[in-house]
DNA sequence: TGCTAATGAGACGTAACGAA
DNA sequence: TTCGTTACGTCTCATTAGCA
């Protein structure tokens, strides 16, 4: 005997894809982001490969893994982008970067394991090389630049003293023979003269102002 | 059936371009210096290029790597000029050279391998002749070009005097007398009779003036 | 930090030079 | 020769800067 079935009929809205705004039909409707999509509709904002498996959003947008990461993941220390999380990278201290970044900034060139370098303040790299050309670059400056001051010995002093006892202007030929005795140049002689009047002179009116 | 995928919310604001202010809705988004950029927008600072693969910054300039390292990289010891990394160069010590700037700075010639050259204090360059002959030059001139001054010692300068004072216009074989006894040459006795009485004039005149 | 070597500007005296 | 000028050598004064 036929039997008669009651049947419940209920309303139902037929989804819309978030992606193109279409009802879907289909079979499998893929849920994200507490929305629906075709699943041909679901696909990588920047490579639009088909998300399949897995996928990774931010804010309204749908990234495949890989796109993900480059976008937000862990940023290079070098080129501050992101690095996807299957990327081969380098280590320096807790600094991440890309193989490529991993490089001098000086001259450029990609450090490989066993390659001493230096971690910049900034995070960036610069091989040891150059490192220790630019600091000795600066040294160099800074010793080149100094002014150079003669250091006067006990014994020169002395042979200096002695003939300013006897004159407090010694003529040139004074000066020539207390230079080749000292070994000191004659400028340095003449200087060392002209410091030494410019001193008693500077003794004698403190002296004098002592006294008032 | 459906599918649920597990799905990362992260909050975040639609990025403005760092370059134009707008905002970006590209699929690729630059990020240098910890802002975004679009793609058209970043270009390097001097060569305007558009950057798409690696970027140098500075401040808060970005530039290619070739104008990066024409600003900031290795200095050229000649030009003063960066030198891109890339370039071959030539290098005199610590200093590294343009290819065209490793050149002689008097006679401009290019140095090749195995050439003799002086590197100068200013770590310019200059080859061999060239720095010979200016140095030859040089010694010719501190001895030639110098005009001499004879130092006229306390002893000369009393016979001189004496001399004076008997006549100050002695007649020649005064002059010799006076040579002979000095040791000073004739013409330098000569001169110093001339300036004499120049001095002496000048100090008449000047005292009277005072008197005025 | 103090002493003092070195530098730089400015002045002076005068040896040397060149032209008239 | 004289006259005007140039430039060498030295000094002072005020400062700067290197080293024990």
């Amino acid at each position: 005997a036929d039997r008669v079935f009651p049947v419940l009929f209920i309303a139902a809205a037929i989804p819309k894809c978030a992606g193109c705004g279409e009802h879907i039909y289909d079979r499998f409707i893929l849920k994200v982001l507490d929305r629906a999509w075709h699943s041909k509709c679901l696909t990588c904002s920047d490579c639009m490969a088909p998300l399949s498996d897995k996928c990774f959003s931010k804010g309204d947008n749908v990234y495949c893994k890989d796109d993900f990461f480059k976008r937000f993941g862990t940023k290079c220390a070098s080129c501050d982008k992101g690095i996807p999380p299957t990327e081969v990278v380098r280590r320096a201290q807790e600094n991440v970067y890309h193989l490529d970044c991993f490089a001098c900034l000086m001259c450029a060139r990609q450090l490989n394991t066993g390659d001493e370098f230096y971690l910049m303040e900034d995070r960036k790299l610069v091989c040891k090389t150059d490192y220790e050309a630019a600091k000795a670059r600066e040294y160099e400056m800074d010793s080149s630049n100094k002014r150079p001051r003669t250091t006067i010995t006990a014994k020169q002093l002395e042979a200096l003293k002695r003939a300013y006892n006897e004159s407090n202007k010694p003529a040139r030929h004074v000066r020539e023979q207390l230079s080749a005795e000292t070994g000191l140049d004659m400028r340095v002689v003449q200087v060392w003269f002209q410091n030494r009047r410019a001193k008693e002179k500077r003794l004698k009116k403190d002296a004098g102002r002592q006294r008032w």
